[in-house]
DNA sequence: ATGCCTTCCATAGGAAGA
């Protein structure tokens, strides 16, 4: 069982790229993030046509979050975080897929800092934290899956030093993400590779992707159940390397899970 | 301090990303 997040950074222009690495990964749930596009814009024909059916949470021009499954349709089970009845952007999809109660989400970035920017990313990441909690104590397997836009160390980047004052790393930032940790997650790249540097990441500036100068910001967060049963993680490296590639590569885990019945 | 490059939306160039 194989479960993966790719911020896609735009679903319309990444499709073709999407579909090559579901035919070739055949990851059992896919995380998506910056789908960029309204609902009716959502390619759920070529999708199907792949094996997978899908939940999804669009929105024109920014954000919008899609949670699919191989063969079968997710169960939805939540389109937005609670907490902010005002907050209209689409960055949270919930849904039962394989048996696993997946959150897929896509957090605020942050910049510029300060500002009411960095402001919202901190709101949207204490709302995370009280959504969380509760859903980590009842003992299902869950995972928190997508591009939380926080570099959790410094050896989780190439060099900090130009990105000390990026809403990406700041204290605050950090914080969180390791207060969320402390409710009892694990954090599958982590465990999977506590002493190596895995990236994420690559912005398109300054050759960063060709030079390997990368982040780690995309997270699979893991109930305790399924963090003891991991047997790998890592990145689709190959998916960043394609011509016109999104900014992120997926990234994924893989769980040795008893047989299901049926 | 800003741009770098890429997306969307729209059809020019601005907003946003990280």
């Amino acid at each position: 069982m194989k479960m993966a997040t790719f911020n896609v950074n735009g679903i319309t222009s990444r499709l073709p790229h999407l579909l090559e690495w579901l035919e070739r990964e055949q990851p059992d749930v896919a995380c998506l993030q910056e789908l960029k596009a309204p609902d009716r814009g959502f390619p759920l024909q070529a999708i199907h046509d792949a094996g997978y059916g899908a939940v999804w949470s669009g929105q024109a021009s920014w954000n919008g979050v899609a949670i699919l499954s191989r063969g079968e349709d997710p169960i939805e089970s939540r389109r937005s975080l609670p907490g902010d009845a005002r907050d209209v952007h689409s960055r949270y999809i919930e849904a039962l897929a394989h048996g696993v109660l997946v959150g897929c989400l896509y957090l605020p970035n942050g910049n510029p800092r300060p500002g009411p920017k960095f402001d919202y990313k901190l709101a949207w990441f204490e709302r995370l934290i009280a959504y969380a909690q509760p859903l980590f104590d009842t003992g299902y397997p869950v995972v928190l899956a997508g591009d939380y836009n926080v570099v959790p160390t410094d050896a989780d980047i190439y060099d900090p030093k130009n990105w000390r004052r990026d809403a990406l790393l700041q204290p605050e930032s950090r914080d969180a993400y390791e207060r969320l940790l402390a409710q009892g997650w694990t954090d599958a790249l982590r465990a999977a590779h506590p002493n190596e540097q895995v990236f994420t990441f690559w912005d398109y500036f300054r050759q960063h992707w060709p030079r390997n100068r990368g982040l780690r910001i995309d997270h699979l967060l893991l109930s305790a159940n399924l963090a003891k049963r991991i047997k790998a993680a890592g990145v689709d490296r190959w998916v960043r390397d394609l011509p016109k590639a999104s900014d992120h590569a997926p990234t994924w885990v893989e769980f040795a899970m008893p047989r299901r019945n049926g």
